[in-house]
DNA sequence: CAATAACTCTACCCTAACGTTAGGGTAGAG
DNA sequence: CTCTACCCTAACGTTAGGGTAGAGTTATTG
């Protein structure tokens, strides 16, 4: 087991001030709160299907388990790879089958392995541009601040 | 002069296979080219006010110069620090202005730096983010790769 | 059993920063 | 001319959420 999502760790929880409806699921607030993400962007996540709470309460309530949570950060550790959350969505769909194991078709098995590959790679490349930008952007936050001193000196000489 | 934004280095441009159209302003598409922006960017960089082409062709062709381009690079060092075009457009005033230098009141001058200063200091900040997000995006690459390597043993055992 | 605070729900409109067509004009070589 | 390679405007589409309204739900307290 490798899975890429981990659960089923809910007895950390307990301990820790965590309001958990039933011990086993909480609610949205929570779940924001744990995983930096707004409400809103977790609602989102379910509207384009990438994370679909484990249950809802009677009236209604989204309520996730620590699988969902971790589902999500695994998503929030995507977002900065620039990946489209339908592309996380077919990668996590690929990974959720292939630890699945069981019986899969060395075929279909084969297909989703690629599947992966394809991403792993571009999530290399992604990093790298990554790379390039924070670059970038402290060459950009270095020439600002010489900019800065050079200008008191302008005032100060 | 420590501007931010430096041009008028056309010689150097004449040697390299550019079509200039009259050597001292090209069309969009060459400056695409050299600031690998898009043309639908450079013209929506200028609907937003960030820079406008100094000329225009009897046709209505945007014509650029050394300058413009320059601009433009500036302001692909700083599109990783997550600043919105307003932003931007008000940073480049900003240093614009000081770099006029000339005549300006001591205290419009003061106004001006501390606009400066603080985006420098957020600046400063993005960088941080930037990193956090590379690391996060390194971290799921080798998660990723991990994940492939432990799957192919799991089908190879 | 209210009442109430705190939280959540759906539905819908809004935004930034471009991408993507569609339909048409321009520059310059042959 | 006519071709080809570019370029133009206008306008709608997309992505990833933000924000808000109006209404319902849960948990708590008297």
């Amino acid at each position: 087991m490798a899975a890429l999502v981990r659960g089923e760790a809910a007895d950390e929880a307990k301990g820790q001030g965590i309001t958990g409806v039933d011990g086993k699921h909480m609610q949205i607030g929570e779940v924001a709160a744990r995983t930096e993400l707004s409400l809103r962007t977790i609602r989102h996540y379910e509207e384009t299907g990438l994370v679909t709470p484990s249950a809802r309460s009677q009236g209604g309530f989204r309520l996730y388990t620590e699988t969902d949570v971790a589902r999500l950060m695994v998503i929030r550790r995507m977002k900065p790879l620039g990946f489209t959350l339908d592309q996380m969505r077919d990668l996590l769909d690929a990974t959720d089958r292939l630890d699945a194991d069981a019986a899969l078709g060395a075929e279909e098995r084969e297909a989703l392995l690629e599947r992966v590959r394809t991403y792993q790679r571009e999530a290399a490349a992604q990093v790298e541009k990554l790379r390039v930008q924070l670059s970038r952007a402290e060459d950009f936050e270095g020439t600002l601040r010489a900019h800065l001193e050079q200008d008191a000196q302008a005032a100060g000489g």
